[in-house]
RNA sequence: CGGGGCGUAGCGCAGUCUGGUAGCGCAUCUGGUUUGGGACCAGAGGGUCGUAGGUUCGAAUCCUGCCGCUCCGACCA
């Protein structure tokens, strides 16, 4: 009995929930709002950590840790920082908890009340901010790049696996920089990073773009990010990078001293992408069997299924399957051979396509004999009995084909759900009727993006770079344009 | 915080309208046969039906309070 997942067209919310347990990435935590992420979704996790932290450093960044306690007075130092937050921060007020001498159990000592509340960091600008004062006095100090991998807490309303969690994990890189141009040129390094790192390691395609002022990170002067498209039309905010003006320097008096002996504010960006990049590779990539990962990143790429059914069966399977995972493994591929025996191949075959690996290779007594083995490729689900040593020299190119085929996949899947619209009316009905992004003008004021947000739920998802510019005229109040924006509705 | 829905075995659910021995599928355990697409047969274990109270000879079922979860809005990487 196969174990169906909701499909995807009928019901998205459950066919990514099905997928998420099906696949075993994560669950539901004790927690309301938190997730606990399982073996198998964390070395997803793993993979992206460590690829993006390679990209990182080839760019002359290092890690650090700050803590994970900011004090409030920290937060309200930048205005418009702390009134973004301010409404999903958790505050930790006491210290200390006491036996409860009326209903049992443990009650929090009112005695050991904090002096200052501390914040569990929802970001960590302040707290590295307060920090960076005293690790800058020069100009030669300058530029300061550094990134940390830790935990953030927004009190989110509502929330959802991967996508959005109480808790979740990130990177935050924060720079610091001599002049705005020199930030400005680091803003645009990092989201053309992150914007690489999604296409080639996972297939997804992006845009690059920059969020409108409404939309824009508390204390930022100006917000680019990478905006990807999922499978039911929505768009998901993948990345991130800020740069944030001299506004930080500023509220925490962050100042060096140039060449020339003048004493000047720091120029500041900051960068992160989350573990809802999981959540992206999900919606973006899965089908109804699955998920399905990019080669570059699957935890396993190749698994060997073995099929036999007496003792000496096993014994001749088993040489042989050692044998072909020896040459792939020599060849730098993740190869797993799965010689559980509790299952059977039939429960194999489907475990690992639930949990997306690349390539399957089943190998039984008449492989054996006739000197072959089958491979079964997950995105296109097509499977080819091939020699033994054709199959093993194949198997770089089909990954690689593989990683190009669900990244061709997605793209077009984005394209077939770009519409160019022009009218009010057209605007509706192409919301209405598939969704998607949709390429239209906009006068440019907060107030038409609030009144069409209003009325659709669609909101600007970005302003795309190197955008065309073309004369229009703004969908909602008719006003004179320069060009489209993206308009789509969101996670 | 507003508006729906739901709390029954580890998970997913039926049973509630119309009160009468607590059920099904998956998972688990035992034995046997199996193994080229989530095997089959036989048997077994596992529940104070969210919680407190009320009505009744009798409550998962009817009534009242409370608690929790979830979906839709406001908020959002």
């Amino acid at each position: 009995m196969a174990k169906k997942i909701t499909p995807r067209d009928k019901d998205y919310s459950n066919w990514y929930l099905d997928i998420i347990r099906e696949a075993g990435l994560a669950e539901h935590s004790a927690v309301k709002g938190c997730m606990v992420i399982k073996p198998y979704g964390f070395g997803i996790w793993e993979s992206i950590q460590h690829e993006l932290d390679t990209r990182f450093k080839a760019t002359g960044h290092t890690n650090a840790y700050f803590p994970l306690f900011i004090p409030k007075s920290f937060l309200s130092k930048e205005a418009d920082h702390v009134e973004g937050f301010a409404k999903e921060c958790a505050v930790v007020t006491h210290y200390r908890l006491k036996a409860d001498p009326i209903n049992g159990g443990v009650m929090v000592d009112p005695d050991a009340k904090l002096e200052e509340e501390l914040i569990i960091r929802p970001t960590s600008e302040t707290i590295i901010w307060n920090t960076y004062r005293n690790w800058i006095q020069s100009y030669r100090d300058l530029p300061l790049l550094i990134n940390q991998w830790a935990n953030v807490v927004r009190w989110e309303m509502r929330t959802r696996l991967f996508l959005r969690t109480t808790e979740f994990l990130w990177q935050e890189g924060h720079t610091a920089h001599a002049t705005a141009d020199e930030a400005i040129a680091e803003a645009n390094q990092m989201l053309h990073l992150y914007a690489d790192f999604a296409e080639n390691f996972m297939a997804l395609p992006v845009i690059r773009g920059r969020k409108t002022k409404h939309e824009r990170f508390a204390g930022a002067l100006d917000t680019l990010c990478i905006e990807a498209m999922m499978q039911d039309g929505k768009a998901l905010q993948a990345g991130t990078s800020h740069f944030l003006g001299q506004n930080f320097a500023r509220a925490f008096d962050v100042k060096f001293q140039t060449k020339e002996g003048k004493e000047e504010y720091v120029w500041a960006t900051s960068w992160g992408v989350s573990t809802r990049l999981i959540g992206a590779l999900i919606m973006a990539h899965s089908d109804d069997e699955g998920l399905i990962l990019p080669p570059t990143l699957a935890p396993i790429q190749v698994v060997i299924v073995p099929i036999f059914k007496t003792d000496d069966e096993k014994e001749l399977v088993y040489e042989r399957a050692h044998l072909l995972k020896n040459s792939i493994k020599e060849m730098g591929v993740r190869v797993k051979f799965d010689d559980d025996e509790q299952r059977t191949p039939g429960w194999k075959f489907a475990e690992h396509e639930m949990r997306g690996v690349p390539l399957r290779i089943a190998i039984g007594p008449r492989d054996v004999v006739n000197g072959t083995a089958e491979i079964a490729q997950r995105d296109t689900r097509t499977k080819h009995l091939l020699p033994f040593n054709d199959l093993i020299a194949q198997i770089p190119a089909l990954l690689d084909q593989i990683q190009q085929g669900i990244y061709m996949k997605a793209l077009k899947k984005r394209e077939d759900n770009t519409h160019f619209v022009d009218t009010w009316a057209e605007f509706q009905t192409a919301l209405k009727a598939e969704g998607g992004f949709i390429y239209a003008h906009w006068d440019g004021t907060t107030e038409t993006e609030l009144k069409i947000k209003e009325l659709t739920q669609a909101t600007i998802r970005c302003i795309p770079i190197n955008n065309k510019q073309e004369e229009g005229k703004c969908i909602y109040t008719g006003l004179p344009s320069q060009e489209r924006v993206i308009f789509a509705k969101a996670y």
